[in-house]
DNA sequence: CTCGCGCCGATTGCATGCAATCCTTGCCCT
DNA sequence: AGGGCAAGGATTGCATGCAATCGGCGCGAG
């Protein structure tokens, strides 16, 4: 069995990436302690190491809340995608074998079937974690998996229209297509358009 | 008095970036509790959080040791730096503040003056950390105190040679009167100068 | 002589207990 | 009646104790 920090921070983390528990909720040792039937302590670490990828907001002596984003910091989070995603794809490319390229195809047509939005954003960051993951560099992952993983994508992803939503699930499928052939500049721009789409569909959709 | 964590946090912090602590060296949590008067409870939160800071690395059951970068490493620390920092630069020049501005020329003239490599990185640290801040982009600035504030500068500040080093002073000055013009452009521009000619010191310098 | 297996010391990981701090609520004074 | 203050409750933060796991070492077999 592995060890119990292990569980409680992928349990945290898969409820706050689903959407189980929404931004802001407060949350307690105690109580998680005994929801995931483990002492305080592994609680402790667990979001102690959560807060430093940026998933939970701790302030001392008065718990942990579930980070949340102003609209201008998701305006500064797409600013650093923009900078570092499209590089990452260019990486990728060439070192994407054909496992994995089907790997890709899969998940791109799987979003296209599922209509659940927690389901929706899993998919997704699978897909662009299976860019980062190849691109080979460690500290690129490790800057990315801050902006990524967060919750920001499910933040907004209900917000996406429809006309923006199609044109998402379609650079997916051109993304594998351009990194099948091997093109890495082609598939670099359509992470480009992509990114550009969600910003533009985020900044103007909510509140 | 403030949390003991944050001590703990602050002492090992700065014994890694001093380099009073050698890349490599094993962290016994007893070890550590024992030399900082505290529980080896507070210890292993700090450790948490520095090994989600990229400062030490923690392998299950094995404890943690300071983290180490291969060459292949640094190239790519580098890349994310070159794409990150001269934006950032960009960023903050219009945000500076004359007090600001002031600090930074000290900064910078404190270089040129002390000899120490220790005393010259927690200086560079602090002069790119301005930059950085000034930004005014949370996200930006977590991606970047990774590789930043890691060791990695200190583990090769001593492979430059004069030549190089004379170059990487002049550009700090550099970069502070662009930013005192208000030139955005000039400043970003030479904190790209700067990366490249850090990057191809270490590259070329270093075993 | 070398390789493999099993035991032992050491270290990590987790649980629990206690003290310090903070938020809340009610009361008193103005 | 409104504001400030103090006491109570609750929660965090830290220390310590115990069990599980890992690395090292010696012994035995091939």
């Amino acid at each position: 069995m592995r060890p119990a920090v292990e569980q409680v921070i992928q349990s945290l983390r898969d409820e706050i990436l689903s959407g189980a528990i929404t931004s802001g909720t407060r949350l307690g040792e105690a109580e998680l302690a005994g929801r995931l039937s483990v002492s305080r302590t592994p609680v402790r670490e667990a979001l102690s190491r959560l807060a430093a990828e940026g998933l939970v907001e701790l302030t001392p002596h008065r718990g942990a809340r579930v980070a949340s984003w102003s609209e201008e910091q998701l305006r500064e989070i797409f600013e650093l995608r923009l900078r570092l995603e499209p590089y990452a794809v260019r990486q990728a490319v060439p070192r994407l074998n054909a496992h994995q390229l089907d790997e890709l195809d899969e998940l791109a047509e799987a979003m296209i079937r599922y209509r659940d939005v927690g389901r929706l954003v899993e998919l997704n960051r699978r897909f662009h974690g299976m860019f980062i993951e190849a691109a080979g560099s460690p500290p690129l992952a490790g800057a990315l998996k801050a902006v990524t993983h967060a919750a920001v994508v499910h933040q907004n992803f209900a917000d996406y229209t429809p006309d923006a939503m199609h044109r998402s699930l379609n650079h997916h499928v051109e993304m594998v297509a351009a990194a099948r052939a091997g093109d890495g500049d082609w598939a670099e721009a359509v992470m480009r358009a992509h990114l550009y789409n969600a910003r533009a569909t985020m900044i103007g959709g909510n509140q």
